[in-house]
DNA sequence: CTGAAAGCGCTTACAG
DNA sequence: CTGAAAGCGCTTACAG
């Protein structure tokens, strides 16, 4: 099946090529005449411009990379996967299509190496990039080059800079989990950090300490650990935290994401504390395995789908050279009251 | 920031573009000494070759396309974001990527005409179609203009078309759910179909009905509905068929899919039914939902990822023209037993 | 081993 | 309103 092309299509309708140009990027300077009969013969053999002409002559592929690059299981967190959904939906109501690319980490060079090619090959008119340490030269270099990237858990203070385009969690949600903890009574308040070489991970470490400071509470190092940001760290974390308790339990833990929460859970089951009448436990991010989690987990929400929204349609604006886009924003949390956390006497 | 081409390399590598081409194409003709020289030029520059010089001499965009085309709601479950997940890493293991597209029915002219153009404009090399009707016009269309299109859960019997590459639930199903309710000791046993435009759930009707005659268990009309196969249309037809039994209920109801099951699940449980001690469910699928859902749901499990990982690797052998790609291939699911049925007196 | 030329399928000034 | 020409960034025979 020999391919049609705009010249066949001029023969046919015995126009130029140009006219057939015209009627396809529905220029008003074409008679209806015209652009009947040269629509009819498109119509009739199928015909539809072809992208590697187009793109010679500047027209951009109205797409958009996708780059996960973190690992765990992403079919089984509604959250994780819900990232894909929101990109391509928010994306294809701008009406640009999405490049997805599932990287495994980006400590090998090959994997990065893949990623530059695919911004600068022409293949997308910009990408975003999840799961990335919150320093990655990779992403400095494509910033130099004029690449126009999106990032999501990423900050650099004090910059500004116009093709980087970021969205994050807001900076209070370690604190309103103090704040929460320590209206239902809770004073002792152990933590389970992240990964700090992620902006969300930094950021939720610091606002449990201005929590704690704030309510003066007593910061003890053994209630204090760092772990990860998936459900395996938060287990062996949460393990070592309860091993060298010696019984002196905290009442109460904050573990720097929901994955890491579920974790806690299960070292809690092992040593037989029972959440949340022995134990309590506060997870950030909102996961909706948190409601079928037994008991359902307590933490922060974030509507994932507005932050995607935000960060997609800023980057598109961006590549669109449209004016004054912003390029940081910060997304507030809500606090989702289920069950995994009790009220005590917070004088006990 | 002007970009740079092949012209602008091979002026400061003091070659000709001819040389710089064959360097990056990795021909053999080039003596190393020239090889090098022209590599430190396109390193030092950051230079990509660009996609759209390339496409114009007939290279393919190493893209495959995957249209999702189905409504539901893909992030809660597991199941169909595994779809995305194991389309992508398939497609990334033999170096391609994939375009991915949410549509959100088939049944409007301008969704369609998204799907010709984005297969049309030389955008992808094949595209993967999941969710469509089994006889979806345009799909034809498509194959007869030439492109390539892999079908998950689609076949038409006796055709051999070479750029149709389906994949499908092997065609025992239904059977293997009516004999291990058979085997327990259940004789008056329910079904709940699927969408019968839908090829796995017309295969599953007829495997039910193949059942129930080959163990001569008769086939009550008020226990067989037609369903669909979200959780929603589960439930309504679950109510209906509860509702006409006037307590003469089935011992077991099979249902067409996982998500069907647990739609069974909540109508039973607004009957003060109690799985599996008052009635069985049996679903299709093996969504790790049911893992996790109260009972966990007995049900037929197949290997998605392998059905993907073939559907994806024909699909590129296709665009390869590898001799003798197999078209239609069907995969076996197993018997996943869990806590959804119970054993009784047949004889009762 | 390497360069000059032609060509891929479009669009965009330019001229009329 | 419309056509002829040039050009976008590559690769591929062809010739030497």
């Amino acid at each position: 099946m020999k391919r049609i092309t705009s010249n066949d299509i001029a023969k046919l309708a015995n126009v130029s090529r140009s006219t057939v140009s015209r009627v396809i990027n529905g220029y008003a300077d074409v008679p209806p005449e015209t652009r009947e009969k040269v629509m009819k013969v498109i119509k009739e053999n199928h015909y539809y411009p072809q992208l590697s002409g187009q793109l010679l002559t500047g027209k951009l592929m109205k797409t958009i990379g996708f780059f996960w690059a973190s690992g765990g299981n992403i079919a089984n967190s509604p959250l994780t996967s819900s990232f894909f959904v929101n990109t391509i939906e928010a994306a294809a109501s701008r009406g640009y299509l999405v490049l997805t690319c599932i990287l495994n980490d980006l400590d090998n060079d090959e994997n990065i190496n893949y990623v530059k090619k695919i911004f600068m090959e022409g293949r997308i008119d910009a990408g975003i990039i999840v799961g990335a340490d919150n320093n990655e030269p990779f992403i400095d270099e494509l910033i130099e080059l004029g690449k126009i990237v999106g990032l999501f858990d990423y900050y650099h203070e004090g910059e500004n800079i116009s093709n980087r385009i970021t969205v994050n969690f807001d900076r209070n949600s370690g604190e309103q989990v103090i704040d929460y903890l320590y209206r239902l009574g809770h004073r002792k308040i152990g933590v389970i950090d992240g990964n700090m070489s992620r902006y969300s991970s930094m950021q939720r470490h610091e606002g449990y300490l201005r929590g704690m400071m704030k309510h003066n509470l007593r910061i003890q190092s053994k209630w204090l650990i760092y772990g990860g940001i998936t459900e395996t760290s938060g287990y062996e974390a949460a393990k070592i935290l309860l091993e060298r308790c010696d019984k002196d339990y905290p009442t109460a833990i904050c573990a720097s994401n929901d994955a890491v929460a579920f974790g806690v859970y299960k070292a809690c089951s092992e040593y037989g504390l029972k959440i949340p009448d022995d134990i309590s436990v506060v997870g950030i991010d909102g996961d909706l395995n948190g409601l079928y989690s037994n008991p359902p987990l307590t933490t922060i929400s974030f509507d994932f789908k507005d932050m995607f929204y935000s960060l997609v349609t800023r980057v598109i604006d961006t590549i669109n050279e449209k004016p004054d886009v912003e390029r940081d924003v910060f997304i507030p949390g809500s606090l989702t009251e289920r069950k995994s956390c009790k009220y005590i006497d917070g004088a006990m």
